[in-house]
DNA sequence: GACATTTTTGACACCGAGTGCTATAAGTCC
DNA sequence: GGACTTATAGCACTCGGTGTCAAAAATGTC
């Protein structure tokens, strides 16, 4: 195949020993050494895998942003906060199989303080998707405030309904995710 | 006066210290003992009065906390969102002498990534007091996902006119927390 | 099969943040 | 002066993260 020694491990399944581990003992009390002992690899060769022991937490975040950005260019045809509250929705919509280790990761980062604190920097992009779709269909500047404090209202609107999630297993995303966007879309009145 | 060996210095002196050092040569190469070398005291005395490097910038958040409270607590007559608008915008006010320290401080804060990451942790106790003001006013518990959302949702606008004042001096951060808040109020419509 | 080339690996040394422990400094009170 | 109280600073240690470099493991060529 290709040139060079092969690769002892993937990003997969580093994420996939580490998210065990993390759930089992907690993130905090797990050094990095831990799981680069129980993937079978030097703990600098973890650090090769993933910028920091938070970032192992966070697999393939570009492809959700994708995902989003296409959900928001299909609302197109509709008014603002309608393709708004779709796309986020959609975009966030997973099979029944994968919600387990999606609750799993998203306990973690909301009862972990240093995870909560870091993926203020990956929700940075996604904040960054929705202003410029929202600045693109307002005719206003990215930067612009309308736009900018869209994306973050959204974001914020998108975190209070995953958080509830987590705490209260029994609802579901989805539907928090759309009643959330809703209330955003009304300013907060009733509906 | 009180018993014991005097403080060698206060919260105040070493804030002051750093963040002139932050500000001069960046917060990430400036190390916790340039900050106590410069202060005259130990690094282990500054993790003394100081419960990280991060918290540093932090000053007297508390104080932010309880005045939003208060403020939130006077707009009991008005509407919902008019309320909170003028609660935000009124415990933001900060005499002119303020300002440029203010300024230095949210630049610092919104340009260094461990610093935006921690900021989450110290948010989260603003978002807190919005929920619980929000929860009492509409009658629902304050996990409810409408505070919840309201809260998130709220922080959200009040970082983007924050952040905006920080890359545009000429404008007025009381009038952009005004004009963020009234667009979240409007659901986003045309105000 | 020996050899050059390419890529990944992991060991080592190092830095900075943060913590537990302890002896000592610097006050007050009697 | 001595008992007591509180703050300080030094030391040793853990952990996350990085730079460097020799060795490992694959491929292709002669």
């Amino acid at each position: 195949m290709s040139i060079g020694r092969p690769p002892s491990t993937t990003r997969d399944e580093i994420e996939a020993v580490a998210l065990a581990l993390f759930a089992e003992r907690g993130f905090e009390a797990t050094t990095v050494e831990d799981v680069a002992g129980a993937v079978g690899i030097g703990r600098r060769t973890l650090f090769r895998y993933f910028a920091s022991k938070n970032d192992i937490l966070w697999g393939d975040f570009d492809w959700v942003m994708e995902r989003l950005r296409e959900a928001l260019a299909e609302g197109d045809e509709l008014p603002l906060m309608e393709a708004l509250r779709r796309g986020v929705v959609e975009s966030n919509r997973y099979p029944d199989g994968q919600l387990p280790g999606l609750r799993t990761r998203m306990a973690l980062i909301t009862g972990t303080p240093a995870l909560e604190a870091h993926s203020t920097l990956r929700y940075a992009a996604w904040r960054s998707v929705v202003a410029e779709w929202a600045g693109g269909r307002l005719g206003l500047p990215t930067d612009d405030l309308v736009p900018q404090t869209l994306a973050h209202a959204s974001l914020g609107a998108a975190m209070a309904a995953f958080r509830r999630w987590v705490d209260h297993p029994d609802e579901d995303v989805s539907d928090l995710l759309d009643k959330s966007f809703r209330r955003l879309a009304t300013g907060f009145a009733e509906p």
